[in-house]
DNA sequence: TTTGTCAATTGACATCATGTCAAGTAACGA
DNA sequence: TCGTTACTTGACATGATGTCAATTGACAAA
């Protein structure tokens, strides 16, 4: 987890991870029987020990729906470069392992539905844009916070964290909000 | 070039290509002497045979910067779709191959200028909305148009390519026009 | 004290894609 | 006839993942 956080993802292979561990390769596969395996463990601990879950699910406390989008977005916003590294590797694999497309998907369906009840709060206190239906304003919003996106705009683009949050949360507003 | 645009750049090896061409996979390494080096080509000559350059920069006879917004967006998107098997392909060797990661860059920047200029129109027009600096504007609009976001949209929200173009305008003139 | 189990080790090996190298061949023009 | 050019065949190196077999050392139960 350490070395996936800190190198980003890249150019982490199986034995240096067993390195170090300080253990052999071949231990390492003892554990994990393939690279993707190892990866989707990783994810799953690194939200563990986050409080991912709870974190992400705290925007339910929100009073009203824009308040709610924007508590959900700093959630997320915060959440993306902890888990980056991780992220990435995963995302790498993604196009060629099956496995690693079906936890990456999973972890994403997850995170869609934190939009989608984003999303539904806006529309229960009236607040959705008459421009677009539930579902649409969910594909919306769900894109809108990729990690992809986040990567372009902070990495790419040289945004700051804290930019990132404010200008996603008024860009959101803007689109979604009425 | 028809490979990797048919099979949206997954699993296309250097051996695939030289047969469908006919011939031995080694002479293709006596036409490119890197995989990297094959896809680069194959944008380029994608581009040239789709008058790409010409069709984006159509947008600049707009009459005003919401039009010329709207144009952009509809050349660009329209473009995607043909490029995506090609695209993917590089995408996919980005974060391992120097070569692949600096000629998907260069035409990104390309893209880019196209944003900018597009973020001028508006913001000569006194369209612009206020609430972003013409950078962070071009950073946006770059972002929202970016590939992954059309693969998100249309692929996996299973949104039509009308739809998409559609939306992509409604979404960018909300987000950035005043 | 013996025996069995468990986790790990070492080292060899299969696989698969990219990329390299060497020797040979068929066509074509001067 | 000679030389050049484009290509062929086939062998090989590399680097990563993943597999397999034989071995070791610790610990626990009989």
């Amino acid at each position: 987890m350490d070395l996936l956080v800190e190198s980003r993802g890249k150019g982490v292979r199986m034995g240096d991870i067993a390195k170090l561990a300080g253990i052999s390769r071949q231990a390492l596969y003892l554990h994990f029987t393939t690279r993707a395996e190892l990866l989707i463990a990783t994810t799953i601990y690194l939200d563990e020990i986050n409080n991912t879950d709870e974190r992400l699910a705290a925007s339910r406390n929100a009073r009203s729906g824009p308040e709610r989008l924007d508590t959900y977005i700093e959630a997320w916003g915060t959440y993306i470069p902890e888990i980056y590294g991780v992220a990435k590797a995963l995302l790498a694999m993604k196009d060629t392992d099956d496995a690693a497309s079906k936890a990456w998907q999973n972890r994403m369906q997850a995170m869609r539905h934190g939009c989608e009840a984003a999303i539904e709060a806006l529309k229960d206190d009236g607040n959705l844009s008459p421009d677009y239906s539930p579902d649409e304003a969910t594909d919306i919003l769900w894109t809108l916070l990729s990690v992809r996106n986040w990567e372009q705009l902070t990495i790419e683009c040289g945004w700051s964290q804290a930019d990132y949050i404010r200008k996603m949360k008024q860009l959101a507003r803007r689109v979604l909000v009425v």
